[in-house]
This record gives structure tokens, sequence and C-alpha cells, in this order.
DNA sequence: GATAGTAAGTTCTAAAATAGAACTGACTTG
DNA sequence: CAAGTCAGTTCTATTTTAGAACTTACTATC
């Protein structure tokens, strides 16, 4: 199988992975997030070729999760924003962040940490039931056939 | 820059990516959660070949994501299991289901639904605040260098 | 008691993706 | 008017992946 054909699975896991599941595409919208939105920024960033970027900017742009915004017209230059859909996979890189940070060891510091914009206080997220607040993990909650 | 050299950044969701950041980890993952435990039946589900399939455990089990549990001495042979910091990425797989269900098309029906094993009820993931309860999400928090 | 099956890989070659560097084109800035 | 900016494209060499066959040591079947 290669990997173009898990774009129209039925199981969400395996559409996603056909969006997102590549080693870069998350720190690209990371750099994004951080307000790196031109090419050269985030390609610099990352350290990555330029035509994988292009690849994977394009990819991203044609997914929805990425729109280009263009702020000048004679040659074509535009920077890339996050769409409403892009948005909503930032609790996904706050869980990603947490994960990393308990199980993937390193020597070096810590570089930034998840605080409210309320309060300035940390936060310890966790996947909640929207309606229940029962946290959601193995023990509590399954996937079943519908 | 090569995908190694992702192991041993500051940057937690670099540090992530260099253990999920594939095509692959997150459907081997999904499917070692719903029992699949074998080489040969991961293989089978998956349909990738048997060469990436072995690298991929090979990395997972080196992360302390997977384990190796022998049911028989000669030949070897085992099957795949999650590790405690394998079981904590399951929550990371309830937000994938739910943003692939609401941003990646498909005709294909739902192939199963999370529920809670208490009621039987359907459930809807939100990452939160353990202490507070507060949603997470761009408008409430941000991450800010410590 | 030879034959087929099971199971976790390894090995092989061809095809595809990536790395790294240079190049392009239409401005803009010193 | 030479140098810089910027979003790419193009080029070759290297690395990864696909796809299929092979290995090894049982175990279950005819």
């Amino acid at each position: 199988m290669k990997w173009n054909e898990l774009r129209d699975e039925a199981c969400p896991i395996a559409r996603s992975q056909s969006v997102l599941g590549d080693r870069w595409t998350m720190l690209i919208l990371r750099d994004v997030l951080q307000g790196k939105r031109r090419f050269d920024q985030i390609q610099a960033s990352l350290g990555l070729t330029r035509h994988v970027l292009a690849d994977r900017l394009r990819g991203l742009t044609e997914a929805g999760v990425l729109r280009k915004v263009a702020y000048q017209d004679n040659p074509p230059r535009h920077d890339y924003r996050l769409t409403a859909a892009g948005k909503e996979l930032y609790p996904l890189l706050v869980l990603l962040v947490d994960w990393a940070e308990r199980h993937v060891p390193t020597d070096k510091p810590v570089p930034y940490r998840l605080v409210s914009r309320v309060d300035g206080g940390p936060l310890d997220p966790v996947v909640t039931d929207r309606e229940s607040g029962m946290e959601i993990d193995l023990k509590s909650s399954t996937f079943r056939a519908p």
C-alpha cells in the first residue's frame, strides 16, 4: 500500500494520517502557530529541504489546514495561515508536547510551557468528555462499531 | 536535516515526531490497541511492507512505546504490547479520530464511535485543564518560555 | 511421517522520496 | 545599479519504500 491510498479509508485515524502523518507536518503547524508564516522563515527554522517544504505546504493547503494569503501581487507573494480546521489541531499539539515531556527524554532545558492566557498559570492538559467532564482514557472509554 | 536528528531537539513536538511522526506509527498503535498484537496480523491489517513494519516495531520498542512479550521460545515468537507510555497515547488517538471525522471527509460510513465504558453513551472529547476544568484552546492558553 | 501451515522476521531489486545545493524571476532596498 | 528578498523549481546523489521471495523452527493435518 502506498501512502496516498490512506486518504479515503473508512478509519478516521488513517485519514488523519493521510494529512498529518509525516515527520514535518506538525512542526510546520507549530511554526505557523508561533507566527512563522513565510516559506523562507519556516525553511530556516526547520532545516528541511525547500522541495519537501513546498510539497508539504501544498498538501496542507489542499487539505484545508492552511490557506495562502497574498501580501504582494507581482511577483506573487503570500504567507500561510491556519484555517479553522488548522486551528483545531492546537489541542493535539498540546497533547504531543505533554506526552513528549513525559516520555521522550532529553538533556536540553524545557523551551516553553503551556500556560493560561487568563492568569498565566501552568496548565495540565487532560482529555475529557465535554458534557460530563469525565476523563477519557483506556479505562473509561472505548471505540465501538455504531 | 535528517529525521534522526529530531530525537534530541529541545522542542517537545520535535521529539514526539521523532517517535510518532511517520505515516504508519499511529495506525500500528491503533491495531495494537484493538488487540492485533502479532507481526503478521498487523502486516495483513495495514498492508505495509514487512521490512517497514519490522523497522517501525523496532523503533517503537526502543522508544519505550511497545514491548515484546514472548509466547514461545523456539523459534522465538512474541507479540507486541503497549507500555504505560504507549497507553498514554490513547487520548491522542481519540483527538485524531475526532479531528478527522470533522475535517477529512469521506463517503465511507463511520466505522466506530467513541463511547463510555460506564453507560455506553457517546463521548465528545475536549482538552481541558486537569485542575480548573477550563477548555484548552488557542483563546484560553499559549506556550510561553519558562 | 511427508506435506502444509504458522509466524517473525531477512534479503533482494526496482521504484519513489529526500537531501543538498544551485538556479529563477520580479521586484525592493542601499 | 548592484545586492538582497522571497517563493518556489530544477538538478544529482543518497536514502527509503514497495513488492515479492526466502529462512527457520516448530505444529497441525492427511
